[in-house]
DNA sequence: TTTT
DNA sequence: TTTT
């Protein structure tokens, strides 16, 4: 009954993040993320990458859509999550990660710069009911980070 | 610029957890945490205890309070927070977690069970605009985790 | 450049350990976590499982298949990996997890218990340069936890 | 009986790492970091300094007192850890870390940079038995994290 | 005792 | 100050 489910990743965008929107308008962001382990095989150092598709909602998925881009390096939060469709009428499933939370890692330059990428890069603010990720004002101030949504806790 | 601040324990509670509320009515929970750890010092195995005090807020301190008791095996997902205070003139500070998950560990008969120690086992379910958390019907399907809580995103 | 890859899970096994040996001798173990979430969408709590392989190594691969089985609850630590193969020309990749250390669960008689599923339960403590794993004497003192090999740091 | 111990935080050195050697000549480095949070309290969002203390051992030590110096950002992965002593026949004692794992971040101009604060930059390979640390050729390819020893396992 |  |  006892379950538990975090990863904590640091790597680089594969890719420029997608964004779409689903019915209710709540944003969807899926981005692709190349973490560059180096583990020991056999008594020597070897680069293993890992390629992992992380899927961003609300005002995160709005952030990453607005300040990374391929390259930009990130960490992510989150948990795994098998996502299962039906192909052919076969059964197919894959691992992937839901980001509940994101760092924007790398400095002022880092990867990508905000309002990037020839889009407005006014973060819309107006999110709905999720409302107290961190905001930011303009695109040349670019949150670090998101949060999940939290209520009124005060610690 | 960049941060990040988590922590995950596994240990058995010192003490009974002590709830109490702040003049907004928001419930809190000290709780106290042992983690028995078997670390190698010198080529050699020693167990190494550490103490953590943990403070709970709203749901998650209810159900502590009315779930935990001492000995009770938890596993806490959190962040480490700086605790500071002056007395006699000096700063003091301390290094503590704030938990924002909680997972019940050990099965039915996990320390401390539910309802006892003596009290009313109703973990109070009209909770307010925190809400979200995970419920519980009554004393003898205790929650067995419970989480921060998040606004409607469909994932 | 920079990066991380750290993956927590708690869960049950869907099905007993299946151990085999490199040709090295190395001792590799395969299993299969069920992981089982309580997340919110569109508003409700709905129950998500995500079902993960893991590999497990060494010291580690034994200990699991000598005391866990079916449904064991387990927490296992470790890394993403993406596995990569061919099948009929195409290429193939599925993302699992390598765990590093893992903790057995449920006290006493959690899941499975020592030396069960009618095998010797002498968990050969003779393992070569990996060495350093919490050893266990007999099966019924199972190990509570499995830690990669470290060298003599003393702290 | 079951328990686990792990701490993954980003932030910057508070100060240049100190390097010190044990009797048994081990080196030893202690670092301090603040982690800049962002939290929610009473509905607003706050920011939340922690500063932590973090002790470094061996060739993760050295590396750190290379590469690192006051204001660099890192991430540290490791485990909590209470230190205790007596003064005045009182006892005390102190929550921090020890870090198991470090990965700078920042880029090339990270904080610090490689070979600076005027001391030799040649971080010595030649460390006895944790040996198998990630390597670095020279003082310009800083090696961007460190590992714990690990024995050799193939994945 | 503090960093960005 | 401590738990298993």
């Amino acid at each position: 009954m006892a379950s538990f489910n975090r990863v904590v990743l640091v790597g680089n965008l594969t890719r420029d993040p997608e964004l779409r929107h689903i019915p209710s308008g709540m944003a969807v962001s899926d981005i692709g993320l190349a973490v560059n382990d180096r583990v020991k095989r056999n008594n020597e150092w070897v680069d293993e990458t890992t390629f992992v598709d992380i899927t961003l909602w609300g005002r995160t998925a709005e952030v990453a859509n607005e300040y990374l881009s391929k390259g930009s390096p990130v960490l992510i939060e989150g948990r795994l999550k098998l996502d299962s469709w039906e192909k052919d009428g076969q059964k197919r499933s894959k691992l992937k990660v839901i980001g509940e939370r994101m760092q924007m890692l790398g400095g002022r330059d880092g990867g990508g710069g905000g309002g990037g990428r020839g889009r407005s890069s006014s973060a819309s603010t107006s999110s709905s009911s999720e409302g107290s990720y961190e905001t930011q004002d303009s695109y040349d101030a670019p949150p670090a980070r998101t949060a999940p949504p939290e209520d009124d806790i005060p610690f």
